[in-house]
DNA sequence: TATTATTATGATAATGAATTTCATAATCAT
DNA sequence: ATGATTATGAAATTCATTATCATAATAATA
């Protein structure tokens, strides 16, 4: 953790940035954060150490880890946007629509029967989503039938 | 289209509604306009005939065409949702990123796996969005390669 | 280390899509 | 026609996100 901040560091300075207290609380509480945090979310936690961070400046630091590969925008179309890091390699999503659990899983398949699709079209493609809404295990078990709506 | 229309409004009278001028007026819109429409879209459109309209009922009558199974909200991540007819089947989308052509297509071995990934998750799915984002033909053929951004 | 230049912060305001409110109008059932 | 109910549309509200701007913090320079 301690390496990978210094890294992150570094790469500001790089890019012409500074290193500020305030960006460097919001960095270290996202990546202690669970992930597929709200940026609501993080705001509340983030303060809880230093409550003076204002909620700008956690929108702003995330856009630019984002732009420095280290974060990745996701929206489960709740209204609010929710990030995630982009340390483990890329997968999508399975999200309860009860209990909001965000389960990720990966199908090398799945990537490139898409890989296939698009050449069949002449498309070139950046990026994908795919996210699967349903219930979890758990909520799927529960004994009445209404709760599904 | 005329019987469609027709049934439309059998439903919405059976369910308690009534059949209003504005109403009809944004449905036959909603199904003569190009898919993927945005409310704006939809509304602007609608205004040539009938400047009268409200935005406000352009998004109540989607919403309403989307709870009778006759819409489905799309969201492309550019801010503003877009609404499709429900009538073709199933299918999921590649947006190019350069000129917004949405081009449907609809794979059953990709549907098929995604059964087997929310089976392996004891995950009870009832939707899903797959959206691929990149380049068409077209734009992708361009000669500048700085164009891709 | 002191100075200067640049970037970052955070409070507040602005934006923009979507929703709510509410008085009025249209539509349906009697 | 009459009464009851639903729909309309303008305006206000909400909420997430972004822009503004004066101040503060940080880096680079002397």
């Amino acid at each position: 953790m301690k390496r990978l901040l210094e890294r992150i560091d570094r790469e500001i300075l790089a890019a012409g940035g500074k290193r500020s207290r305030s960006r460097a609380v919001v960095i270290e509480g996202f990546f202690r954060a669970r992930d597929h945090v709200t940026i609501d979310e993080l705001t509340r936690s983030v303060r809880e150490s230093a409550p003076g961070i204002g909620a700008v400046t956690v929108y702003r630091t995330l856009k630019l880890l984002e732009r420095l590969g280290y974060a990745k925008e996701l929206d489960f179309g709740e209204g609010a946007r929710r990030y995630e890091s982009n340390l483990s390699p890329h997968h999508d999503h399975l999200v309860c629509r009860r209990c909001g659990t965000v389960i990720e899983f990966e199908d090398r398949e799945i990537e490139n029967l898409q890989v296939l699709v698009t050449r069949r079209h002449g498309f070139h493609p950046t990026a994908h989503r795919l996210e699967i809404y349903g219930f979890c295990r758990k909520c799927a078990s529960g004994d009445s039938p209404e709760r599904f709506r």
